[in-house]
DNA sequence: TCGGTCATTCGTAATTCGACGAATAAAGAA
DNA sequence: TTCTTTATTCGTCGAATTACGAATGACCGA
């Protein structure tokens, strides 16, 4: 439970999710367009989610596809739920 | 939303929340017997729970009385729901 | 083959976090 | 008054976070 809220603890994360809950899947590119960082700071926070399960990502040849892991989103709403 | 998710990035804080969910309130000494921490580490991950707005103290005399503050974690309840 | 794009990793600097003990303030008991 | 209890604040230290640019590797097009 800390260690999902943890992911979420940055509104770059954030956003990231939003993002990707709204659009279903995107690739990395898309997600600088998002956000006035850097890509090697997009990288950080993008493994940030994904470490933490929330995101998963394919590698589709040169390109990287991001969606949301709804399972595990599932689970964070539920744990939030409970409290 | 990152604030908030901020305030439960930690165990000790997630704790905290929990104890006075189920116990409703109580006073600061009874937080030093749940957690295996310092008071004045405790203080700072109280402050940190008080400063996002969860949960409420109120000084009774000498000692100082905690609990939920239920409506700021329904605000986080339905944020994370909205997900 | 030579560039160019895409995404990541590495190295680094500044800031924040998390923990502790010591000092402090305020109220009550001896 | 003096001592004890209670909760907080302060100072400090090491660890982690956040940001960037530079370097890297993999793939495609010219």
């Amino acid at each position: 439970m800390a260690a999902l809220c943890k992911a979420l603890a940055h509104p770059a994360r954030v956003k990231l999710l939003n993002y990707l809950a709204d659009y279903g899947t995107c690739y990395f590119g898309k997600l600088t367009d998002i956000l006035p960082l850097a890509p090697s700071t997009i990288s950080q926070h993008v493994t940030v989610l994904k470490d933490a399960g929330l995101i998963l990502g394919s590698d589709d040849n040169t390109r990287t596809c991001y969606c949301v892991n709804v399972e595990r989103l599932e689970e964070l709403k539920e744990l939030i739920a409970a409290l």
